[in-house]
DNA sequence: GTTCGTGCAAACGATTTGCATTACT
DNA sequence: AGTAATGCAAATCGTTTGCACGAAC
């Protein structure tokens, strides 16, 4: 399903940056990425486009529940299409790969969180941080 | 076993600011602090205490091995005594409180994601989040 | 022609840093 | 006296916001 059409859909314009962070999004060959990182590719397709505008538009298709964002503990966030796959991952201390950690790992986590503390945990918005294969 | 005297055997000098800041942690009530709240204590004592040296301090004292901290999702980051108890801790979206988990839990979940990813977690950087007994 | 979305620049909150002065030792 | 530590102000990083202009409808 097209990222520009559900805009559309929804009432929202059709704008050049619009098109090209829905289509860097789609074309994710990494599927995880920084406001910065983004931004950086989208300056290939044009150098008009502003950092904020990447920002507003995470924000906006984060409402409308097509990518989410989790927070890495010294550093920026990371951003990433909600499809069928896990919401949560780690990232290496040393060289910064990401790893999605899988969802039934992720419920027994949290049920065991649940457990101890009594509280209720809907999803978990920072990103796990270790070593790597390589790097540990 | 005293703060104060652990910097002196350490090779530090003694300043009043930071006699104010560790017996802040010392008495801690709440075990846990933003760089922000400690600040606010530590101006009760003294109108020249600057946040900076607090940061400093907090800096020196995890070095030190005495403090730790973790970052909060949307949030600053929290520092604490590393006594006997846990490291990680949970905090409610709604409240801001922040508990304990217990480490026994954290063990069982480092592993279990350890497993998952092949990447080797040390220590959990981050706060988890979710909804306390009362604001669930 | 309206209104929405943009780029730009400035504001933001948390944290860090440079520097000249102060105060431990 | 010598140097580490401080307060202060400015810088930084990631992110957000105000605003006037331009583009989508």
């Amino acid at each position: 399903m097209n990222l520009i059409n559900v805009l559309k859909k929804s009432g929202y314009r059709v704008t050049t940056s619009r098109e090209i962070i829905c289509r860097i999004l789609e074309e994710a060959g990494h599927e995880h990425f920084t406001a910065d990182s983004l931004f950086k590719l989208a300056r290939k397709h044009s150098n008009e486009i502003d950092l904020a505008t990447i920002y507003r538009t995470f924000e906006l298709l984060e409402e409308l529940g097509i990518i989410e964002h989790s927070h890495q503990a010294h550093s920026s966030g990371i951003y990433y299409l909600k499809g069928n796959k896990t919401n949560t991952h780690i990232a290496c201390e040393k060289c910064g790969d990401i790893e999605d950690i899988s969802s039934k790992t992720i419920s027994k986590v949290n049920e065991l969180i649940s457990k101890d503390t009594n509280y209720e945990i809907e999803k978990n918005h920072f990103v796990y941080s270790g070593f790597c294969k390589k790097c540990k």
